[in-house]
DNA sequence: AAGTGGTCTAGACCACTCC
DNA sequence: GAGTGGTCTAGACCACTTC
């Protein structure tokens, strides 16, 4: 007896689990609440547990659920707004800028950096690292990539392991030397990214989390003089643009 | 110890296959072309066929590949760029916006865009939706809503099912009804979200395909006068904001 | 009908967190 | 050590596209 329940469509059963489960969150479960484990809930809902799991990765891509390994599987709370907007200051570490500088490097930019830049693909760039909380959750994590020849003046310091707390400080150096110029225009993108690595530990994620990749080109004089790129956690951020119009 | 954080030196099969497979993208293959199907690939790589699946998901995830069921597994190209920031004149509808609109219905909208626009639950909204295309692809599709009081004036038209030629003009109508009124302020966010049924048809996807879910308010003298919901192809299309600054 | 990706199963073991 | 989610296997069948 095959299930020839031919209906304008089939619905597999991930999917329809995905449903059962979201009305269960919204009328059973508050806000943080842990949910019982995979293999209970497969048990109950009579399905294998990779089946549950396709549903519960679902709801966790659309900020519903949060999964820890080790602990388990909680009720998110509503999605952090993060303001991306363009404000008329708005070179990084600027007045008003909720980051953190964590670190500086100097190297070669990746390659779809030093085209954004325009620099020769072996001219190095200066690389500050930043990060950003809120409500008290790790949100985002950005590489800042400017190149020396575009700060004007003297010689920047000395080596450089990108991770002291020297390090940081010569970051927000690198960054102040920035805001003597004056800025002409930013560019932004958003689209779907995955994190690396480095960004998951920092994020508090595994990798492969998924995230919203925020690539900036900051233009003074018509020249791009640095470019951000910024990874924001994609299941517990929601990013804002408020713009103004005459 | 606090919060230190440990390298951890295990990497998953998937991840590594992610990792191969995405260098042979990029050294064998063109855009376009086809991959070896998902058994073969997996017996040559000597994992089981769903391990290789969560790569090509995760690099899908990453623009990098498109697989279609009954097709095959292709090198997508690169991403459509959409813009989606605001100009002078940004109603939906006005000039210079490559918008089709599809259709319109008259009904309550959900919770979340009433609680947006300011209307009680149980007021119905004018309804239209829209289709955006580009490069030759579905890129997204959009849901209007829009207060029938804050469109002032006269009585709408008559029944709709939403998807007659006369429905569309009928959105129309109603879109042209909004541009009298002076656009005070446009605040957009974009968040990450999983296609539903009927989008993902639109869309050409499966359901629960990862999209951008812009939204829109339409601020009028104060209040929202309309709000949109935009779905966008995560996989597809990378989102473009043109700020400017003084 | 053949071939593709999508779904599903019933296990097993691993990495991690917390007690 | 107990309990959680994360990874992995080796199959099977289904929905869809194409020929």
């Amino acid at each position: 007896m095959g299930t020839t329940h031919v209906e304008q469509g089939f619905e597999p059963k991930h999917r329809q689990l995905k449903t059962v489960l979201s009305e269960a969150l919204e009328t059973e479960f508050a806000v943080g609440q842990v949910l019982p484990n995979e293999r209970e809930l497969a048990a109950r809902f009579g399905v294998a547990r990779a089946t549950l799991r396709q549903a519960l990765e679902q709801l966790e891509l659309d900020g519903r659920l949060q999964r820890r390994r080790g602990v388990g599987t909680t009720v998110a709370p509503p999605r952090t707004v993060v303001d991306v907007s363009a404000s008329p200051d708005s070179w990084p570490g600027g007045p008003g800028d909720d980051w953190d500088v964590t670190g500086r490097t100097r190297g070669l930019p990746p390659l779809t950096v030093a085209r954004l830049l325009g620099t020769a693909a072996d001219e190095p760039v200066e690389t500050v690292h930043r990060y950003r909380g809120g409500d008290g959750r790790p949100v985002a994590v950005e590489v800042l990539y400017i190149p020396s020849s575009r700060l004007g003046g003297s010689a920047v310091a000395g080596p450089a392991d990108g991770s002291s707390a020297d390090d940081a400080e010569e970051g927000r150096r690198v960054l102040r030397r920035l805001h003597r110029f004056a800025l002409d225009g930013l560019d932004r993108s958003v689209e779907l990214g995955s994190a690396t690595d480095e960004d998951a530990g920092r994020l508090g994620r595994l990798p492969g989390a998924p995230v919203l990749v925020v690539t900036s080109q900051y233009v003074v004089a018509g020249t791009v003089a640095a470019v951000g790129v910024a990874t924001y956690r994609a299941d517990t951020c929601r990013l804002t643009i408020g713009d103004r119009n005459g």
